[in-house]
DNA sequence: GAATTTCCTTGACTTAGATCAAGAGTCTTC
DNA sequence: GAAGACTCTTGATCTAAGTCAAGGAAATTC
């Protein structure tokens, strides 16, 4: 029993939100958590439900996304292990403003509202903690943003490949973190598009694809790509942007 | 001379911010406080510049922006005056993640980096409205992913003309609050395509265009189209979202 | 108040990517 | 290890929206 408790405590002292916290409010949390298990595609919350608290992922993987009524998804961001989410509404108190879903057999702690809000006026170090957090979402929605509205599916893909074999510190060939379905949905596509556009990618011989492992054949035109730039079109010099 | 101080001393205590700021923090702010003037459509900062400090509009109106290399624009925001932007950067020292100018002549008020962390340590009060600072902009930006990745354009302009009408009190008719290729760039679009779209929703009785005053006609079928119901498409009963 | 610039609209055309449909692999599961 | 269920690929087609081009409406400037 206390076992559990000490073993649980260990935990929350791993998780970023609560880095710099007295032993004592990590026990206080330990108390007050409540463990969650969801199985495969099942939903943790909907968009527009009232955010009672957040979540930290103990194991599995946790999508957060939007969807569209006719069943187009977006997903905005995917945690694992020592992550977490939903802390917004934990924060403003108004509904998710998006939907979260367990991709595997996911174990979680909830922590509510009320207990959350309490330690942030007591720990200074929470609100800039939180502050670190919120403002890496802000880069990454801004990045996606970016993506979705500037750059086409070519150009993401090669971007998240590029992005992935820096996180891999793997220079020649990277390994998707997920299946090629949720992929397109986290680049804003479809999967036959994005099947088509690994063909592609494949036929000019920028990648080379088995399975799920993907050689980078041509970083360079890879960046290219990323940065915006045609298949066809080799460089461009830079040029004016006319004020809209 | 210390009229200059004091007003801007007030002026400085009607910005989100810093409220909450005791009187002698805000004659310190006013002091440090650097102005700076923008004509018609000047840059202020570019994507990837040093973040060295962060902007408080006082007055014009400023568009912070991502561009790409073939001159396409999305707009991330827009602000007034009393409004601030680029706090991410002051908060975490990275570059800035999108560009920002000035669409009007505009005057902001220029805070260094330094000054705003050190008040953030010594005042907890400012941390928590930081966070709810950011909380709103993850909040539009998740509203935004959703728009670009789920929505058609007719279902962009539909969701902002009602955005409008509720933020202008105003039931039946809404008055644009920047010109149609702006909006076109904040509705990730083309101002051709934009101005399609508004011909399109006119001729099918949906709203009614006098220059840059609009006529909401119809709010349940705008509503139905902001919700991502097509045009032809009178209703639709919900139905599953298979798991992806 | 004429002129120049900026902004908006419309038309003809092109294209990236979605949709629909049908197979082909892969992986579970009993 | 066969059956079933996902998951991925490929082809044919469709369509929303971008591109290019040109004319018209407003608004600024001198």
């Amino acid at each position: 029993m206390n076992d559990r408790l000490s073993e649980l405590r260990e935990f929350l002292g791993t998780v970023q939100l609560w880095r710099g916290l007295p032993a004592e409010q990590l026990d206080v949390l330990a108390k007050v958590a409540i463990a969650q298990t969801y199985r495969k595609g099942e939903i943790i919350f909907l968009q527009g439900d009232e955010g009672r608290g957040f979540f930290v992922v103990i194991s599995g993987k946790v999508k957060v996304f939007k969807s569209s009524p006719e069943g187009k998804e977006q997903i905005l961001e995917l945690f694992a292990p020592r992550e977490h989410f939903a802390e917004v509404p934990a924060f403003d108190g108004q509904c998710f403003p998006a939907s979260a879903a367990a991709l595997e057999k996911t174990e979680v702690l909830f922590f509510p509202r009320t207990i959350f809000l309490e330690l942030l006026q007591q720990h200074p170090t929470l609100a800039v903690n939180m502050l670190a957090i919120f403002a890496r979402h802000l880069r990454h929605f801004a990045k996606l943003i970016e993506d979705l509205s500037l750059k086409e599916v070519p150009g993401r893909l090669a971007a998240y490949l590029l992005y992935l074999s820096e996180r891999q510190a793997a220079l020649s060939a990277v390994e998707l973190d997920m299946t090629k379905g949720q992929l397109a949905a986290f680049l804003g596509t479809i999967p036959e598009t994005l099947s088509r556009v690994f063909a592609k990618l494949s036929q000019d011989g920028l990648i080379s694809i088995h399975g799920s492992k993907i050689s980078l054949l041509n970083r360079e035109r890879l960046a290219g790509l990323a940065a915006g730039r045609k298949l066809s079109t080799p460089q461009s010099t830079n040029r004016d942007y006319p004020d809209r």
